[in-house]
DNA sequence: TTGTAAGCGTTATCAT
DNA sequence: ATGATAACGCTTACAA
C-alpha cells in the first residue's frame, strides 16, 4: 500500500503535512529563528517523533544556507607524520574551540596531491580551510582553495601575501633563550636544530649550508641564537625525536675537548634526548653541562627533570587560526597573527662549573 | 550593467549555457558517468576556465546523490586526551585509508553532548559515523547515529547487539606474551595494569577489585596474564605513559625483598617506564628484570632497547574500521572482526639469573 | 552522444 | 504567528 516499498525517511514536508502547518513554519519550529506559538511547536514536535524525524537533513539545509559547518585543516603527508609533532594536537584542540563559536566540525585532509578517488580540497563540502606547515606543497592547496573562493588561514607556513597567517615569534623567542644561557655564564654553546629541509640530513651543519635551508621555523630559531652567539655551533637533527636528541647530543658530546657547557635544542623532545645522551655520558644535566628545549609540551621519560625552555603557544595557536575563519565567515577582515613564547625556567639549565 | 552588482559565482548551468550545451552534459564532463566527445568535452572545460568554474558544488552535489563523502570519528572528550595514546593516530591512517576507497574524508567530532552551538553528531553532513574508545557516553552517540538511520562501526568499544565492531583479541594476546615469560623460566611476575576505571587511581590492586574494574581492555589483558600466572601481583598506573610506568616500575621493584624478576606492562609506553626505574634502581634489563609491552608502537627514548612486546595491528584496526564503513555505505552487511596481536621478541626479555 | 525534466529537502522572503 | 512560493546547484532517468 506504500507508495513505495522502501519507507522513504520522513522529510520535514512529512512532518508538516503530519501536524497540519506549513513547511517553513516547521522548519522555524526546528532552527528557532523566528518565535512560534508553543501551541503548534508541541504539534510538529509531536509529528516529527511520530514519524522519526530527527531533524532537518543536513545536507539540504546546507544547500540552502551555504553553509556546511566544517572547516578543513589540511596536513601535510601522512597523518602519523603530522601528529608526531606533540604541538600538533594542542593545536588541534584549540582550533576545535575557535571554531566552536560557529559550530563547525574539523575535516581531516592529507596533502598527497595524487590519490584517485580521494577526498581532496577540490571537492570536499568546507567552509573554510586552515593550512598547516610550511611544505612546498602549501602553495598548490592554497591555489585550489583560492580558485574555490573559500577562506583561508594559514599556520606556520608561507602563505602569500594577503593570507591571514599565525606565526610564532620563533627568532625573538631563540633569543631569549639564548640570552637566558650567556647570562647563566656560558659561552661554549651548541645548537641541536631541526631539520633544514625535506631532505633531513643529520650531523654538524656547515655554516654556510644556512642559505639553501628551508624549513622557516628551523631557520628563524637558529637566526635568534647566533644574535647571541655568533659563533655557536649546530648540528642537524633528523626529526624532532626524543631518539634524534640522543643522536645529535652524542655527536656534540662525545668529545671532552670541544664539549660544550650548553646545549640549545629546537624542540623539547630533542632536549630530552640530549639529556638522555648527557647522562649515558656520565655527564649530569644542568651541573656538567645546561641543555635548554623549545615549544613547552610535556615530555614524557625524562624523569625529575623540568626542562628550561620557551613555551609557544598552541592551544592558542589553534584557538586564533579557529577565530580568524570565524572572522572570515562573518564577513568580517581576518589578521595575521604573531604569537608569543614565553620563558620557563627548569631545571636543566644553570651556571657553568668554576 | 551586471544582473547583480556582487559577482555570483559561475554554476554548471553558466557553463553550459556558454559552451552552448545542456546542464546534464556539462555535469556529466565534470563527473566522467558517460561517455562525451571529445569536442564537447573540450568546449565545456574551456567555457568553465572563461568562467572561473572550479567544478560542481559539493553542496549541491551532495543533496542530489544523498552523499557527503565525510565520515565521522567521535572521539572522547577533548582531542588531546584522544591522541595521547600512541596507538590512536596510526589507527586514524588506517581509517583514512580503508575510507580512501570511498573517497571519504575524517571529521573529527568531539563528543562533549553539551556545548552550544558545538557541531554534533546530529548535524553534522557525514556518510557514516566510527566510534572509538568505550566510555558510556558512546551509549549517547550510538543513540544519535541509530536513529539518524546511519551506519556505524565501534572500534574497541561497547557496542550494542548489531553494530559492527573492531575488536582486538587482548586477552588472548596477554596470554601470548606470558608463556613467552613463563617459558623463559619465570616464576615471579608481576603486571603494570592500565587504569581500571574512570577514577585512575594507583597502586597495588587488591585481586577483588578486578570485579569492579570498567575498562575491557584492562581486564582483558590482565585475565590473559593470569591465566599463565594465577597469583601475579599488579598494580595499576594512572594512566598510559611512561612517567605512570617509571611510577609503577618503582613500586614493584623498589624492595629487593618481594621483587619480581619479571614485569609484564599493558602497554609499551608503560613498559618503557618501567625499564627507566629498573635502571634507576640500577637494575639491568633484561639481566636483573625481564619487562614486556603490548602494542608495538615506537617508543622514543628508550635507547638501545627492543621492547619484547605484542604488536598490535594498530593500522589494520583503522582501515578494517574504513572497509566495514566502505561496505555499509555499498549496501552490504559489515561483520565484526577480532583483529590479531603478533608477538615480538626483543632484547628487553631473558631467562631469569641463576 | 546529447537534451529534457524532475526532483533532492531545506530555508528565506515576503505577504497575510 | 503562520503560510505560499521560490530558489539553492546539481544529478540522473529517460527520451531523442
Amino acid at each position: 500500500m506504500d507508495p513505495s516499498d522502501a519507507p522513504r525517511r520522513a522529510t520535514l514536508a512529512d512532518v508538516a503535512r503530519a501536524a497540519g502547518v506549513s513547511p517553513s513554519t516547521a522548519s522555524v519550529v526546528f532552527s528557532g529563528k523566528t518565535k512560534v506559538s508553543d501551541a503548534t511547536s508541541r504539534r510538529v514536535r509531536a509529528a516529527a517523533d511520530e514519524l522519526g524525524y530527527t531533524g532537518p537533513d543536513p545536507l539540504a539545509a546546507s544547500l540552502r544556507t551555504g553553509r556546511s559547518g566544517i572547516v578543513a585543516v589540511v596536513l601535510e603527508g601522512q597523518l602519523r607524520a603530522a601528529f608526531l609533532d606533540p604541538v600538533t594536537i594542542p593545536m588541534m584542540d584549540g582550533l576545535a574551540d575557535g571554531l566552536a563559536s560557529l559550530g563547525a566540525g574539523i575535516l581531516l585532509l592529507r596533502d598527497e596531491s595524487g590519490e584517485e578517488g580521494a577526498p581532496s580540497l577540490t571537492t570536499a563540502p568546507v567552509d573554510a580551510v586552515v593550512l598547516i606547515g610550511c611544505s612546498g606543497r602549501t602553495r598548490a592547496s592554497l591555489d585550489i582553495v583560492r580558485s574555490r573562493g573559500l577562506p583561508v588561514v594559514v599556520i606556520e607556513g608561507d602563505a602569500g601575501e594577503d593570507v591571514p597567517q599565525i606565526s610564532l615569534d620563533n627568532r625573538h623567542a631563540a633569543e631569549v633563550i639564548a640570552r637566558h644561557i650567556r647570562e647563566l655564564g656560558h659561552d661554549r654553546v651548541a645548537v641541536v636544530a631541526l631539520p633544514l629541509d625535506a631532505g633531513h640530513e643529520r650531523g654538524l651543519i656547515d655554516p654556510e649550508r644556512w642559505a639553501s635551508a628551508t624549513v622557516d621555523v628551523t631557520r628563524d630559531r637558529f637566526a635568534g641564537v647566533t644574535a647571541v652567539f655568533p659563533d655557536a655551533r649546530a648540528v642537524a637533527a633528523g626529526g624532532s625525536s626524543i631518539d634524534e636528541g640522543v643522536i645529535a647530543g652524542r655527536t656534540l658530546l662525545a668529545d671532552p675537548e670541544h664539549r660544550p657547557t650548553a646545549v640549545i635544542a629546537q624542540s623539547d623532545l630533542l632536549a630530552a634526548g640530549v639529556i638522555r645522551a648527557a647522562e649515558e655520558l656520565g655527564l649530569r644535566v644542568p651541573e656538567d653541562v645546561s641543555v635548554a628545549g623549545f615549544d613547552g609540551v610535556t615530555v614524557d621519560g625524562i624523569g625529575p627533570h623540568v626542562l628550561t625552555t620557551m613555551v609557544q603557544p598552541a592551544v592558542q595557536k589553534g584557538r586564533a587560526a579557529g577565530e580568524q575563519v570565524a572572522r572570515m565567515l562573518r564577513g568580517e577582515a581576518a589578521e595575521s597573527l604573531d604569537l608569543t613564547s614565553t620563558f620557563r625556567p627548569g631545571t636543566t639549565t644553570a651556571p657553568p662549573r668554576g
